[in-house]
This record gives C-alpha cells, structure tokens and sequence, in this order.
DNA sequence: GCCAACGTTGGC
DNA sequence: GCCAACGTTGGC
C-alpha cells in the first residue's frame, strides 16, 4: 500500500511533542473513539508520516512530525483494572481498542495553527475541520507537504 | 469556564 | 431501531 499520512493530536499537558522526543517513540494508547480505533487497525502502516498535532493549546497547532514505527497491536491499557480507560468488555481473545506505535521525527521551526491552516490555500479542506473530535485522522500527502513546507520556514 | 458538536448509552 | 439524555472534546 502506498505510503499514507495522519494527524495525531494530544494536549501539550499530556504528552506533548516535547516529550516525544525524549521518550523517541510511544504507544498511542487510550483511544476510544472507534473511528480513530478503525484508522489504526486497519489503515496505518510503519512508515506512514503523522502530522502531530497540539489540542487543548494557546494557540492550537501543528508543531512536528512522528512516523508510525509499530502497526496495530492491542491497546493494553483496556485489560487494566486499575486505568481510567479500563474496558472490562474487552478481553485478550478479542480485543476492543488498538494501538499504533509512533516515533519521534522532527519538530517544526515554528508552529503551524489551526487559524494558519484555516486560511491557508489546500488546507481549507482538512478533515480537521470537518470533524474535529478525532484524535487520529487522516490527512492528504498534499495537505501534509504544505503543513510541513509552512511548519519548516 | 462556556458551550457547540457529536459520539454513546439506554429506555421504550 | 429511534431518540432523548448524557458525557466528552476542544475551540474560543
């Protein structure tokens, strides 16, 4: 399958890009949302580009690159009693929410906001705008050339 | 902190 | 299967 792209996003409280680049790479846990869970099991693949992107942030934006380095494997963290994202639905034979494995790959020299995007020719469209609650979309590679070109200067 | 958008749950 | 109630996300 061709190389895809993605937006992934986090609030910088959480586990901002920052961290990412400390830890090198992390496992995109917690997700439950079951279209975010659908692109990561069935659509991600190592090697696909991740917009990374900070919600919850002054201002909301883009502000580097991940890669995904680990394809879907089951998110742990269901079968964890004692986590806020317990499911206790799921279990080891068949498994409600999937993971992907992400890698740190480069921070922007400035960061790319979500108003910058807004007004900027090809990106108008971005599913971000559309449907803005998912926590991984898919971006196209043209909308990911143009958010890394801005994101680069 | 507010509130709109929207996904999920549960009664019927 | 419908839909109201409820919870969460996330921009502002």
């Amino acid at each position: 399958m061709a190389k895809q792209y993605w937006l992934v996003k986090s609030e910088p409280d959480v586990y901002p890009l920052e961290q990412l680049k400390k830890d090198g790479h992390t496992g995109w846990t917690s997700v439950r949302n079951y279209q975010a869970r659908n692109f990561m099991r069935d659509q991600m693949k190592v090697g696909d580009r991740v917009l990374y992107y900070h919600s919850n942030a002054e201002p909301a934006a883009f502000v580097g690159i991940a890669e995904v380095s680990r394809a879907s494997h089951p998110d742990p963290t269901q079968f964890d009693a004692k986590s806020e994202y317990y499911d206790p639905k799921s279990t080891k034979d068949a498994p409600t929410w999937m993971m992907v494995e992400i890698k740190y790959v480069d921070t922007f020299t400035r960061a790319v906001s979500r108003d910058e995007c807004k007004k900027t020719k090809g990106l108008e469209k971005m599913s971000l705008f559309k449907q803005g609650r998912l926590s991984v979309a898919p971006v196209t590679e043209a909308e990911f050339e143009i958010v890394c070109r801005l994101g680069s200067r």
